[in-house]
DNA sequence: CCTCCGGATTGAAAGGTTTCACAAATCTGG
DNA sequence: CCAGATTTGTGAAACCTTTCAATCCGGAGG
């Protein structure tokens, strides 16, 4: 039994407490944590006993001062309530837990300040390594903690220039895949609902919508611009509402939106107005995020194999940490479209 | 400049490098860190240029180690791709922030293994306070942790006995709003939809459906359950098949579903399989997440006050850490229905 | 000129772990 | 029974910061 002093602290047991209570040495209870075999299995036990009986937990931080980093990554996303990022996480923790570590999850929820005040945290915690979806890809910041020696991995975003491991997804080819699909199902005005193209990812997917139109005659004068403020179902909803409001003879039989928040509030617009979706209005979403395939007419969209970019992050950063003359690769995915009833007559 | 010698390691600078950078003790670079105003501006300012210089990042494991604890709180969530859990952890972010404190997410993503794995690191980690919304609220080892010293609350649950802090939120209430204003549309059928009533909140909503017909004059052979493996979308849209195939005299008119998940799936099926909603199947679903007001029909759903459970559980872990004598609370919120068109005829 | 005072600075200890060279004990084979 | 090899166990140093008592210094007051 533990007998404590009426009125002591409870204070944290360690590994000397430890020690003295089985009556060995520091050094060998060190062994019993790190290198088993190297211990007798008499004396292993003692010291298990010990352990169990004083509650002994590992202290971290003294691990990690002597060992000099952490068994921890840190992926500081962009906006934790959009499930595409989270299916990207879970991608990363199945590389995490292949390779014994841990992910912690940030949510910079699009503030500066906040991704900041984290990236700060993490380089301090001196963590395995930071995977980011920045909001601001070429933030200098990025390259100034990898100059430190925190091995940085950009995720859904191409920072300028080689000095950063990256992957990303092509989203030219994302564009001009769904139009091209629009296209072919006989649409020639096409509205393209998005933020204003100043992110690269929005001006990408627009320039692949252009290409393909070209590809198939059509100027860019059948691109009929909806810009929102931002990629949420509530500016999903805001530009139906606009959308449905042209006169017929210039009205888009089709939507190509920037992503299926977007697109899922352009549909509700078009239950709630009695425009039937595919056939007064077909939309293309963009991401495939699991309510794009649930919803009450599922959405055709633009899949990023999100798992996949998670894992290959994740890995390209443990590489990173092993490999010696490491070389930054920027790895880009091509997307895929997934056909469904939107765009189906 | 920094000179270095050619193939010399880059390795990190320490206090004890800016101070003979600065020409002064390692205690002044300290006081110029944690006291700035007990030292000279002068001092202060070389101090300065030379971590500018140095690129000096301050060692996170050795002050923890010194401090005892670090200034990071972790939410162990039970399901990351969620939206309600990612609703829940903003909440907590608000309060850690006004704390200065810093927010880790881990996603045990119902796995208990993960979950154990994740505790043990954020105790090792000697973190603040864990919050978690656990695989099993009954678990031994969520007290283990608590007696050990790391405070623990537990989010969305209420485990047994008064050990623990938790917010919840009171599940029997949530179902019987629910099931009454179905009865208050007329309907005397109705369906339950969820997974085995094993877990606590889904016993709980049943509970309370039952009540709400019983205080209608409705016997419990009222209420039909549809019972699903878990509370997924795919879980929503089985059980609207089942539902469907149910002969029409004692098919429901209305169902109740544990979450919006699968009230969405279910909500999609009726949508395939041409039933009208609300006209030949009223559904009411749980959580209130952002996508149930975004579906094509609207969703009356169990409003619970997400952000808010965030944030009361992180200041009652804040309470616990800094109250001497703290007495552990269990806090209830009550749900709300909002009322949307997939209820109103 | 001396003392005393307060602010600025210093030096050393402490915090818990890992590592590593070394000592002790045990075993192998001759 | 001994030399040498092998298995166990030991003790001290190192990791980087914070804290705190002690020292230093310039100036005010006597």
């Amino acid at each position: 039994m533990v007998v404590r002093e009426p009125g002591a602290e409870p204070r944290a047991a360690g590994m000397k407490d430890v020690a003295a209570a089985a009556g060995v040495s520091l050094g060998t209870v060190s062994n019993v944590l790190n290198r088993p075999d190297r211990v007798s299995p008499v004396t292993r036990a003692k010291v298990e006993a010990a352990m169990a009986e004083l509650r002994f937990v590992r202290n971290e931080s003294a691990r990690q001062l002597r060992a000099g980093r952490s068994r921890v990554l840190a992926y500081v996303m962009l906006d934790g309530s959009n499930p595409f990022f989270t299916d990207v996480a879970a991608g990363m923790e199945d590389a995490a837990d292949a390779g014994d570590l841990s992910l912690f999850l940030c949510n910079s929820a699009h503030q500066p300040s906040r991704e900041a005040a984290y990236l700060g945290r993490l380089e301090q915690q001196r963590v395995q390594g930071i995977l980011i979806t920045p909001v601001d890809p070429d933030a200098p910041v990025l390259h100034e903690i990898a100059r430190r020696g925190t091995p940085v991995v950009v995720v859904d975003r191409t920072p300028d220039g080689t000095a950063l491991c990256s992957v990303a997804v092509d989203d030219v080819h994302g564009g001009e895949i769904a139009v091209r699909h629009l296209v072919e199902q006989g649409h020639e005005r096409i509205a393209f609902v998005g933020n204003h193209p100043s992110v690269g990812q929005v001006r990408d997917r627009r320039l692949g919508a252009l290409r393909a139109l070209s590809a198939a005659g059509l100027g860019p004068d059948h691109l009929v611009d909806l810009t929102t403020s931002a990629l949420t179902v509530a500016d999903g909803r805001g530009a139906g509402e606009r959308l449905a409001g042209l006169p017929a003879p210039v009205r888009p039989t089709a939507a190509f939106c920037a992503n299926d928040l977007v697109a899922l509030g352009l549909l509700q617009t078009c239950a709630n107005l009695r425009m039937r979706v595919p056939d007064d209005l077909a939309i293309v979403g963009y991401d495939d995020i699991e309510f794009a395939a649930a919803a009450a007419v599922p959405l055709t969209s633009v899949r990023q194999p999100r798992r996949r970019l998670g894992r290959t992050a994740a890995e390209l950063l443990l590489a990173e940490t092993t490999e010696t003359g490491h070389e930054h690769r920027q790895v880009v995915f091509t997307p895929e479209l997934v056909v469904r009833a939107s765009t189906l007559r």
